[in-house]
RNA sequence: GGCUCCGUAGCUCAGUGGCAGAGCUGGCGCCUUUUAAGCGCUAGGUCGUAGGUUCGAAUCCUACCGGAGUCACCA
């Protein structure tokens, strides 16, 4: 329950006293003639026509971000999505009773208001409007947290004060973004890059589709899934942990390009990199092989990058990344090598590749062991390769032909039995993308579904249920493709230089705070 | 889930066993070209919550709540 602290006990002093002189705190309609930063062009416009220019009339919108009252004459910032501009406001010009509104603080910070009157310029230059009518929008009871702001001539702008705790900010990212500029920037840059994902796979001959997000049966991923439940049908139903299965049987229905865009739902630990929701784009594409989706997927990284950023080259923390296709492309096996000395192939079984993985972490003063109970693919991927390798992969790098047993939809290697045809993109020490040549080799992939549930208990993470729909669909052929998942939020991380996933989640996941809070 | 750190005014933070503090915000006053406006005065607190130790606790101890980092798990 909301108790009022004393600067909104203030305000709702206020608002009483701004309905007692008939004036209302949220009104119905709203007249804007431009938004902000149009009303500036076209003031500029027309001040470069000279002199005899007409005067321009203009009524602007927007949210009191500054103030500054000096008895009779006034100055206040109002912003709008567009931008900020100056009103001047001075008692000859206004209606008196109107401009007590101003001068005793009845209309203040945070308030939104429109504002009528000509655009002018201050003696100091700055573009203004000299205002005519000031009306209330809506009175903000509660006052946003106090950042002032400086803009320098230059355009940049300089903050005093700060906004920062990250816990209110994820709890109350509308006051977030409402004070911190560098936010909405994030957001804006977010859009930007689903939408130049989807305008890139579009122009390609992709057909974007959506498949189910209730699931009767989940994979594609090893991952727990959150499970729930329909009443009227009396079914358990999981929310996915990934597109793949139901994308792969479009190829089968003679679609030849698909891609899905859309949420993700992992029952797992959530960190820097990691939220239980999170947004993937997934395509496949007959004819292809892992490859080709390495020559698209490079195209692709590059054209969303120039959309929303304009280069290539971008920072990312202490580092800059560029995405200049095309990228550089190592095996898995290569990759420890030069990592670590170790060739695992000298050990292919997980019982003698065991004492070696131990061996390399002890020298390297790595205090957790895996357990005795891994499977070679997995000391391989999750042990040697996650420990000595990706933190090291600043520039784009795929990391091309992984163990069979931790890649139960990829088509093997033509040249042994342990590898498939798989790669993962890391970019700044992050995995971004994963893709195979998909197996589409009915038999195979079921004797693959029965080699992993032989290798991984019931429940784990890795085990991935038999879905013999999807069995049956590969029976009636399923072209040849190549298919690709990346970590949309991951992206966005990269594109934005932010560190944390919750950064670029809006409403980023977080225990609940108490009855009714969020 | 383990470990480490953090939680004090609306915001950002001091205070580590002895009267609860600062800047910004707010309130009152002055000000007809300011812009982090300025000047003077002033209000504002369940020190995350609950126990405990102590003559005395924001400070020490325990538990719990929430957050951050990290490990495990995973994308």
């Amino acid at each position: 329950m909301w108790q009022p602290n004393h600067l909104e006990r203030e305000r709702l002093e206020k608002a009483r006293e701004l309905q007692a002189r008939g004036v209302s705190l949220y009104p119905p309609r709203v007249t804007r003639t431009h938004r902000i930063a149009a009303a500036v062009a076209a003031f500029i416009a027309q001040e470069a026509q000279g002199e005899d220019a007409a005067p321009l009339e203009v009524t602007l919108t927007g949210r009191i971000r500054r103030v500054n009252l000096k008895g009779k004459l006034s100055f206040m910032h109002i912003e709008d999505e567009t931008g900020r501009v100056q009103l001047f406001l001075r008692i000859n010009d206004m209606d008196e009773a109107n401009y007590a509104l101003v001068a005793d603080k009845l209309i203040e910070m945070d308030d939104f208001v429109q504002a009528s009157g000509t655009m002018t310029r201050t003696k100091t230059g700055e573009i203004s409007v000299l205002v005519r009518e000031l009306v209330l929008l809506s009175k903000a009871i509660s006052p946003l947290p106090v950042v002032k702001q400086q803009v320098r001539e230059d355009g940049t702008v300089v903050e005093y004060g700060e906004f920062s705790d990250v816990e209110t900010r994820y709890r109350q990212r509308y006051a977030d973004l409402a004070v911190n500029h560098a936010v909405r920037e994030v957001f804006r840059k977010r859009a930007l890059t689903i939408k130049a994902m989807r305008q890139f796979l579009d122009d390609e001959g992709f057909l974007e589709v959506e498949t189910p997000l209730l699931q009767p049966i989940y994979g594609g991923a090893a991952a727990r899934p959150f499970i729930t439940h329909h009443n009227q049908l009396k079914q358990d139903l999981y929310l996915r942990i990934s597109f793949e299965l139901y994308l792969k049987r479009l190829l089968v229905g003679g679609y030849d390009a698909v891609y899905e865009i859309g949420r993700d739902f992992r029952n797992e630990g959530v960190s820097i990199k990691h939220n239980p929701e999170f947004t993937m784009l997934e395509f496949y594409k007959a004819y292809i092989d892992y490859k080709g989706v390495m020559d698209l997927v490079e195209r692709m990284m590059a054209f969303i990058c120039e959309r929303v950023n304009g280069t290539l080259t971008i920072p990312y923390g202490n580092h800059t990344i560029d995405l200049t296709p095309s990228f550089r492309r190592m095996t898995m096996r290569d990759a420890i090598h030069e990592h670590t000395g170790v060739d695992y192939m000298d050990y292919p079984t997980a019982e003698t590749l065991y004492p070696v993985v131990v061996s390399t972490y002890q020298a390297a003063g790595v205090k957790e062991l895996p357990k005795p109970s891994e499977t070679w693919g997995r000391l391989v991927s999750e042990h040697l390769f996650t420990t000595f390798v990706e933190p090291r992969l600043i520039q784009p790098t795929y990391i091309m032909d992984y163990p069979r047993d931790i890649s139960p939809f990829a088509k093997r290697t033509s040249y042994d039995e342990l590898h498939v045809e798989r790669f993962e993109l890391y970019i700044a020490g992050m995995e971004l993308g994963n893709a195979f040549t998909e197996l589409n080799d009915p038999l195979d992939q079921q004797a693959r579904f029965e080699e992993m549930s032989r290798l991984y208990a019931q429940n784990s993470d890795e085990e991935t249920p038999l879905d013999e729909d999807y069995l049956r669909a590969m029976r009636y052929g399923m072209p040849p493709n190549g298919g690709f998942g990346l970590g949309v939020d991951r992206l966005v991380m990269l594109l934005t230089n932010q560190r944390s996933i919750r950064d670029v989640l809006l409403y980023p996941h977080l225990r609940e705070r108490g009855a009714g809070e969020t």
